[in-house]
RNA sequence: GCCCCCGUAGCUCAGUGGAUAGAGCAGUGGUUUCCUAAACCAUGUGCGCAAGUUCGAUUCUUGCCGGGGGCACCA
């Protein structure tokens, strides 16, 4: 367990001020205890006497006075001002003593700072994302989508939760028979049947297929579809995102078989290649035919002109959905319905989707599915990234490379680079439509905001080095006093366990890149005004202002890290164009 | 027609039930004997419209307008 933050203490001590002035009850909602807008307003502003009118029978300001009262008396010296102002807020200052302290605790608590803050709430997570069709390469959407789910599978584990991620590979069905017959088509020097796979990829693809023209076509797919796969984790690697599983479809099909295992990687188990095939002679129900039994069993499904359908209309779909055709023939849905019962069979406290735009519309039926198996509404969410549209200056970006109609990740990573790429796709929230401008975020330059981030960290951890030679600089020392820079800078450092919380709570890695942005903003005001090697500063000024480095450092290099962002020891423009080449 | 997302500064977007709504970029004007100038400073009368809930709404609810997307016994 990590020892509460400065500002979980602090908020501590608020508790005990309303306990004090309402003699033992609390307010529906916690109070606030944040930065304030206006640095006139203090380092902290509290909203705790609004919210207790009622408790207390008493009027905001004078609740306020109460609680100032209070607090004063339990924070003692640490309490540099408290001010009762407008509406009943309480602004507090806290003295250069506390904020050492709480710098100190900062860096005591090292790498681990801001980590596991769900504490007893921590919980065993099944993350699904990507999840393209294996029958092309991963396009612009999947970018985002492998930018925002692995971003985000790093700030829920880095709060302390224990996260799956995992790739449902849609290797079963239509779609599948079409590529084969695509790759064959190609194959042959022939043109791709009606309906089939455009894209310059599928003749080099079709090309790799040993003796592709001839042999059956179901052959040719399957060894199409297991190119594709390995393409894509290879492009997604390179994204910094990877998997601890790729589920296969197909395997839901499958008979599972006596002693085949059913459930090999849920949250207590170590990872496996589950979803893999049953053993080639295995007999008995596919896992398909198991959803269904429970489906029965609950009495959500009912047969209709030959069809048999489950009634997700009664769970808040706007109609019912087939899962078998009348030909017998299982749609895609039945797959879903299958998949999601063996995420829920694994036994997770929690199921997360995160699917494309394009999907919205199967939000409320797996809702309905999973309630249907009997999985609990809450433990199941479905997210869905918006758009992603590319310009090039200004103008809406040519979408045709190699990969046929779409741009494909592996196209935007060697144009704009794997920073720039995943800091553009994550720095917005994932429900809104991104414009992203390519000549923008080519640029290698500080007005790009991944690479101000960058250098921030890099040119912190130059000092720290200079620092660790005993190196000074013949600048002038300033007086060496805490100013506001360096006031601020810290209180940027003391809020990052809330940041991990919010955006954690919120599926919000977009969080951890405002931070981080503004944190840089922050160290660049220190660095302007607050001498850190200067000849003549003071060894006690020098060292504390080295601790202000270190523990901005490290929380630069979390939140990059929780971006999956390099965060560099040093920047210079030869290596940025290199990389850029 | 129904459903989902969005509508905040010239542009791209953050943000919030509360005290004077922010950042980046672009523009304008400055700064370099500088721990990396890949820098810094100054400069901004903007929450689509209308009701409702609230002590207080840009934030929540409803309606409308505008933009994007989705509505298969395809995957």
């Amino acid at each position: 367990m990590t020892s509460p933050s400065p500002l979980q203490r602090l908020r501590t001590v608020l508790d005990d001020a309303v306990l004090n002035v309402t003699g033992g009850e609390r307010p529906k909602s916690a109070p606030t205890l944040e930065r304030p807008k206006q640095a006139a307003h203090g380092d902290y502003a509290t909203n705790a006497a609004m919210l207790l009118p009622k408790l207390v029978g008493a009027a905001p300001p004078m609740i306020a006075e109460r609680l100032s009262v209070a607090l004063t008396e339990y924070l003692g010296d640490d309490l540099q001002a408290i001010d009762v102002a407008g509406p009943g807020f309480l602004n507090l200052r806290l003295s250069d003593a506390w904020l050492a302290r709480a710098l100190a605790q900062v860096l005591e608590a090292g790498d681990a700072y801001g980590t596991a803050g769900a504490g007893d709430a921590a919980e065993a997570i099944h993350l699904e994302f990507v999840s393209n069709n294996p029958t092309g390469p991963v396009h612009i959407g999947g970018a985002r989508g492998a930018a925002f789910g692995s971003a985000l599978a790093n700030l829920l584990t880095f709060h302390g939760h224990r996260v799956h991620r995992e790739y449902y590979v849609n290797d079963h069905g239509n779609q599948v028979e079409l590529f084969g017959a695509s790759l064959q088509a190609r194959a042959r020097g022939e043109e791709p049947p009606e309906g089939g796979y455009q894209g310059d990829y599928v003749t080099e693809v079709a090309s790799r297929i040993p003796e592709a023209a001839t042999r059956p076509v179901g052959e040719v797919a399957t060894e199409g579809i297991a190119l594709m796969v390995a393409a894509q984790k290879a492009s997604l690697e390179a994204f910094r995102t990877t998997f601890d599983q790729w589920f296969s479809e197909r395997s839901l099909h499958a008979p599972r078989g006596d002693g085949n295992p059913t459930h090999p990687s849920g949250p207590g188990a170590p990872d496996a290649t589950a979803g893999a095939d049953g053993p080639a002679d295995a007999t008995g129900p596919s896992e398909v035919d198991e959803a269904f039994a429970v489906l029965a069993e609950q009495g959500r499904t009912y047969e209709r002109d030959g069809a048999l359908f489950l009634s997700t209309t009664e769970l808040g779909d706007d109609k019912d959905r087939v899962l078998v055709r009348a030909d017998g023939r299982p749609t895609y849905f039945a797959s879903d319905v299958a998949y999601h019962h063996d995420k829920r069979v694994r036994g997770y406290d929690r199921v997360i989707d995160v699917l494309g735009a394009d999907h919205h519309g199967y939000v409320a039926r797996i809702e309905a599915a999973f309630e249907a198996l009997g999985g609990d509404r809450d433990r199941i969410e479905l997210l869905i990234t918006q758009f992603v549209n590319l310009f090039e200056a200004g103008e809406r970006a040519k979408m045709s490379k190699r990969a046929g109609e779409f741009v494909a990740l592996d196209d935007l990573v060697a144009d704009i680079g794997v920073d720039a790429a995943r800091w553009y796709l994550l720095a917005r929230s994932h429900d809104t439509t991104i414009d992203l401008d390519l000549v923008d975020a080519r640029e290698q330059a500080p007005e790009n905001p991944v690479y101000y981030v960058q250098y921030a960290h890099a040119r912190i951890r130059s000092i720290l080095v200079r620092a660790d030679a005993g190196e000074t600089t013949a600048r002038e020392p300033d007086d060496g006093s805490v100013n506001a820079s360096e006031r601020e800078l810290v209180l940027a450092v003391l809020a990052w366990p809330d940041e991990v919380a919010e955006a954690a709570a919120r599926r919000a890695p977009h969080r951890i890149a405002t931070y981080a942005l503004s944190l840089a903003r922050g160290f660049a005001a220190f660095y302007r005004d607050c001498e850190v090697l200067a000849e003549g500063l003071p060894a006690d000024v020098r060292a504390r202002r080295l601790d202000v480095c270190s523990a901005t450092v490290a929380v630069l290099a979390s939140a990059l890290g929780i971006l999956g962002v390099d965060a560099p020891e040093r920047m210079d423009r030869e290596h940025a164009e290199v990389d850029a080449a």
